[in-house]
DNA sequence: GGGTGGTTTAACCAAACGATTAACTTCCTT
DNA sequence: AAGGAAGTTAATCGTTTGGTTAAACCACCC
């Protein structure tokens, strides 16, 4: 970060670059506009020329991440696939993209827990009460077929998303609790996409 | 909120106390000393009266709550005990001890993320060596009575420390997604308790 | 060259913020 | 009662912060 941005690119792009660095760190209320303006090698004055305020600007790296975060499984439990499928696609999907991006967790979960009220309209975009009778349906019927065990679906998306999510989340702590170089933690993140589906189908197995 | 503490206890409590409250939820660079005060229900300065600075203050509330989250599960692993009974044991402190204070996860995971640097003096009370070592005889050990499958320390330790952990830091959306009243999760909590041990064995079995 | 629209800059502003200060209050001991 | 120590207060301070402003700059067109 001593040299900033590439100069090839616009300027709203250099802006939303260095806010999203800043802004994954430090959150809204640490983060500073100069620190921004510095990391986007720019002038403060342009950061609300673009978009206004903090909040503003805040606002538009917030929704990316927190679209990244559940959309994307109820967008994939939603699928008519056998649910062994659907489970490693979810595991494929979150452990690539976290492993680009492993700091989107921490940044989503801090906001919404600074400040719960402003979730609850942008739970609205994760479609939740299609999912669940969808996701429902699904296990019933697994269930009585006897391919797996009898499991509430807030459960499964649960045990899920932990499993997928929160070893990026404890990243520092991982790494310096294991010695893991950054290699040693790609290695991890890639057998992570294994792991995470078994250890899903083993407690699934009925 | 709308009334502070009672005026029963001391005044450095009573910080404490507030503190941590605000600490917990806007993290060290979005808490506002003003807030904290009036928390408390005290005079500004006498924060800087009793702990000097900002920084000397969270330091107090992060170094209690760091070490509720690592340390616990290290000191429960080390343990000569049978495997499972540990994972019950572990699952049972983390659910309990997040039901109540389950913005602590954020919290401490968003300090670390804010400034890893300050993260790696902190992890020597967290013993690993001796965690690693100790567990990974014991694993050796199952793994050749053939009991358990063959299995990294570093996966089982990720997913136990995920399963109980992370439905707490995602509780604001958990309830949301789930449409949970806070009864409602008090007993998801209680059942997280059993199946935590469960999906953990459950992927152990060989 | 002059005009237009868009972008960028340095300087400035008012409020917020963490911290300090001097005065006051309470309690205890002599 | 006086003095000392610890605790508390309201006011003040210096710095930081998000945001604004006026001017400058740039590219393009007639």
């Amino acid at each position: 970060m001593a040299q900033s941005l590439p100069k090839d690119q616009s300027t709203e792009q250099r802006i939303l670059h260095a806010a999203k660095t800043v802004f994954y760190r430090k959150g809204l209320g640490g983060a500073r506009m100069e620190e921004i303006a510095r990391e986007a090698g720019i002038n403060k004055a342009l950061l609300h020329y673009y978009f206004r305020n903090k909040e503003q600007l805040f606002e538009r790296i917030f929704l990316e991440a927190f679209e990244q975060l559940l959309p994307q499984m109820t967008a994939i439990l939603a699928q008519d696939l056998p649910l062994e499928q659907k489970v490693q696609q979810i595991s494929d999907f979150y452990n690539e993209m976290l492993l680009e991006t492993p700091l989107l967790p921490v940044f989503v979960l801090n906001y919404v827990q600074s400040d719960p009220e402003a979730l609850t309209k942008r739970m609205i975009s994760v479609n939740a009460s299609k999912l669940m009778s969808h996701l429902t349906e699904q296990l019933a019927q697994e269930t009585k077929a006897g391919r797996i065990r009898d499991v509430a679906p807030q459960q499964l998306i649960i045990n899920l998303l932990a499993l997928c999510v929160f070893p990026y989340a404890m990243k520092p702590i991982v790494t310096r609790l294991f010695h893991m170089s950054e290699d040693d933690f790609r290695g991890f993140s890639e057998s992570r996409k294994q792991v995470v589906p078994e250890v899903i189908m083993a407690y699934l197995k009925p």
